[in-house]
DNA sequence: ATCTCTTGACTACAGGTGTAGTCAAAAGCT
DNA sequence: AGCTTTTGACTACACCTGTAGTCAAGAGAT
């Protein structure tokens, strides 16, 4: 059983909630919707989507209903990554690292977590 | 100008007509579209949207159309994958690392990729 | 109790993508 | 030339996503 398929704009609002657990419709609409210059009744429909995806819970409280992600915040994009692999990519990961390969900029932050994750990729691998 | 959009699907095809330059809508049919049960209508429809959005290019040849990827093989899936860091992950790339750490198995030729990966950006770091 | 603001359910709609049927024209075969 | 197969253009349609308007019910303030 996969789970629904996520928009992008579905994405970022879900990644937003699971950063802000419990908000209320009317917060998001200020904030996040705000900010990207949606109406409230956008954020409310993707919000309700989201939730009959089984991404998101509501519960009563203060006279409204009040949202949070399911998943943590970093399972939404890890999910996403692992969607897009599969699926775009065909579970190929060479793309991605062609692409990094080519790319201008590449953070030191990001950098060094790529490090990391070599170094823990080779000695997981030792110990198999 | 930013090219239009591109569907998994649609994706897919790209690819598979990069990897297969001047290929007719039969010869597609039979291979790509038969192998995910694909109607021949379906893979000249998608093709012709691919042609439409710039990807594909076609020329008469035989009594037949051969179709042909505008961009190389490896930039079709590279330029997917900007898109994607771009709109999903909204530019960062932590997500990804974070996933493939926790992905079950890595092959040994992708380490070796990240591996060169990492080395590269090590040293192009150094010369500026 | 009334008036106003907030909240939530519902409806709507356009554009994109996946998928395919139909049908006429062109090509190939006998 | 006549019959069969292939090709290509067009049409169709359902579902997903992005986006929003409307309108009634509920909550809050006076």
């Amino acid at each position: 059983m996969s789970k629904p398929s996520i928009g992008d704009q579905e994405l970022a609002l879900l990644q937003y909630l699971a950063d802000h657990q419990h908000a209320s419709v009317g917060q998001v609409a200020s904030i996040f919707g705000h900010a990207r210059g949606l109406a409230r009744s956008t954020v409310l429909t993707m919000m309700e989507r989201l939730r009959s995806k089984g991404y998101l819970e509501r519960k009563q409280q203060d006279g409204m209903y009040r949202y949070s992600a399911t998943a943590g915040p970093g399972e939404v994009m890890r999910s996403a990554v692992g969607n897009f692999v599969e699926n775009t990519l065909s579970g190929s990961v060479s793309p991605f690292v062609a692409w990094m390969s080519e790319r201008a900029q590449v953070s030191d932050v990001e950098l060094a977590e790529l490090e990391a994750l070599v170094s823990q990729l080779q000695s997981r691998r030792k110990e198999t």
